[in-house]
DNA sequence: CGCTCAGTTGAACCCGCTCAAGCTGCGTGG
DNA sequence: CCACGCAGCTTGAGCGGGTTCAACTGAGCG
C-alpha cells in the first residue's frame, strides 16, 4: 500500500487502469527512513533499486569545483526520486533528504519489466522523467535570466502548487522546509542576499514568514513577480 | 538510410540489435530542410512528428518576460531533437535551426509502438532523454554557480567532446556556429562579456579563434579552467 | 546555562551589465 | 569594381545587483 501515492501522481498525468495499478501495488517493497540530509543516492553508484518518496522532502544536489553546491532539484513525496538514474550505468548527481523522510525502494529490474508488459506503466514513467526535465529547463531559465526577487518568487510558487497538488497544504500557506542557504544554493545566490529579498518582498507585503511557513497574500501578484506560468509543470488541470 | 546516425548514436549508448536497426530504418520518414533560425518545434504546440537531426545544428530556446532569450540545449547531428515532447501534452519550449539544417521526420506514434515492441529500442529512446537531461542538470550548475570564464570554458569542452562523438571535427580544433550573443544566451550572460572572456582566453593561449573555428592547445588545461568531467555525458568509453 | 545553527544586518567590494561608439567582413546592387 | 548596408565583433567608461566578510541576534537543546 506504500505505493499508492505514486499511482497517485502519475494518474495526475497519465491514465492508468485497473491491471496497472495492481501491477504496481504487487511489486515488492523495502521500507527505509532517512534522516535530514542522509544520502539516499550517491554520485558515482549505480542503484539496483527505485525510491519512492512517501513522506518529507529530498533533493538532487551537485558540487562545482569551487566547493559552492547546486540544488538541482526538490522532491516531495509521490516523486519517484532516481528514475533519472534508472536507465543511466551510474548516477551522475547525489540525492539526499532534506527532512527526516520515510521512503520505499522498488527494484529497478522488477519497475522496468512492468514498462514492457504494461505501456501505460511504461509511457507514465517515462513520461514523469520528462516532465522532471521541464523542471530541469525551467530551472536553466531561472538561473539563466531571471533577477535574485523574480527566482525566489518563482520557486514559491512552483512549490505552493506542487504542495497543492499532493495535498500538503495550500498554494498560499505552505509548510517551506528549506533554510535560506539551501534556498540560494538553489537559486544560484548566497544565504544573505536570499535573507534581505525575503524581507523586501515581506515588507512590500507579498509574502508573510512565520518560522518555515509561507503566506501569500496576493497570489496573482507573485506569479507576476516570479514570471511564473505553470504550464511547464504539466499538470493535468493546467493548474 | 536517413536514420543511420540515429543508430549510430544511439549506440553510443545501449546496444542495438539487427532486428531494432532495421525496424528503425523501416519507419516511414518524411525529409525536411530549415534555414538558419526557423522554428522546428513551436512551444504550444503538439507536434505527431518526431524530428531527427541529419545536418547542422538546432537549439532549445524560452524567453523569460523580460524577453531575454535562454538557450537551454544545442543539438547535433544524430540528434532526435523533440523526443522531450513526445509523450508531453504540448511543447513548453521552442526549437530552431541554428545553422541551416537537413532532418528527418518519423512519426511519432509509430516510434512509440517501436518502443514496446522492441525493449531495446524503448530503453535507447528513453535512455536518449535521460542523458539529454543529464545535460540539463549540468546545464543549472554551470549557469547557477561558475563563473563567465569557467562556464565559457566548459561550454567549449562539451561541444569538443560531443562534435567529435559525432566525428565531425576533433574536441581540440572544430568549428563553433554560434554567434557570442548565442553563446551569451546559452550561458546567462551577455554578448559583451562573452567578447571580452574570449579575447582573454585568447590572449592568455586558451583556445585560438579564426572565424568561428576554435582550436585548443592545450585541452587538459581547458577542461581544468572549465570545471569538466564528461561523465555527465554518459558516453560508452567515458570520453 | 552555554553551545550551535539559522537568520539578520551593515559596509565595502567586484563581476558582469549597460550604453554607446567604432570596427570588420561580406553580400548586394549599381 | 566600388559603395553601401548590415550583422556580428570589439572596446571603453560607468554603473549596479549580488557577493564577501564580519558581527550580532535569537531559538532550540543538552
Amino acid at each position: 500500500m506504500y505505493v499508492a501515492p505514486l499511482i497517485r501522481k502519475l494518474s495526475l498525468r497519465h491514465p492508468m487502469g485497473n491491471a496497472e495499478q495492481q501491477a504496481l501495488l504487487s511489486l515488492p517493497t523495502r521500507y527505509a527512513a532517512h534522516s535530514a540530509e542522509a544520502v539516499i543516492v550517491r554520485e558515482g553508484t549505480s542503484p539496483t533499486e527505485a525510491c519512492l518518496l512517501i513522506e518529507g522532502f529530498a533533493y538532487r544536489e551537485r558540487i562545482a569545483r569551487s566547493g559552492e553546491r547546486q540544488i538541482l532539484a526538490v522532491h516531495l513525496p509521490g516523486d519517484l526520486v532516481d528514475l533519472q538514474n534508472a536507465l543511466l550505468p551510474e548516477a551522475d548527481h547525489t540525492v539526499r533528504a532534506l527532512t527526516d523522510t520515510r521512503s520505499v525502494f522498488l527494484p529497478r529490474d522488477a519497475l522496468l519489466d512492468l514498462c514492457y508488459r504494461h505501456r501505460a506503466i511504461g509511457e507514465a514513467l517515462w513520461l514523469d522523467t520528462l516532465v522532471d526535465a521541464s523542471l530541469f529547463r525551467e530551472h536553466i531559465v531561472d538561473v539563466g535570466r531571471r533577477d535574485a526577487q523574480t527566482r525566489i518568487a518563482h520557486l514559491l510558487c512552483e512549490l505552493g502548487i506542487r504542495i497543492e497538488a499532493i495535498g500538503l497544504g495550500k498554494r498560499d500557506d505552505f509548510e517551506l522546509p528549506m533554510t535560506q542557504e539551501k534556498l540560494a544554493d538553489c537559486l544560484g545566490l548566497t544565504a544573505v542576499h536570499i535573507n534581505r529579498m525575503l524581507k523586501r518582498m515581506e515588507v512590500e507585503g507579498m509574502i508573510e514568514r512565520r518560522m518555515r511557513r509561507i503566506r501569500i497574500a496576493d497570489w496573482p501578484r507573485l506569479a507576476r513577480a516570479g514570471d511564473f506560468d505553470p504550464k511547464y509543470l504539466h499538470l493535468r488541470d493546467g493548474e
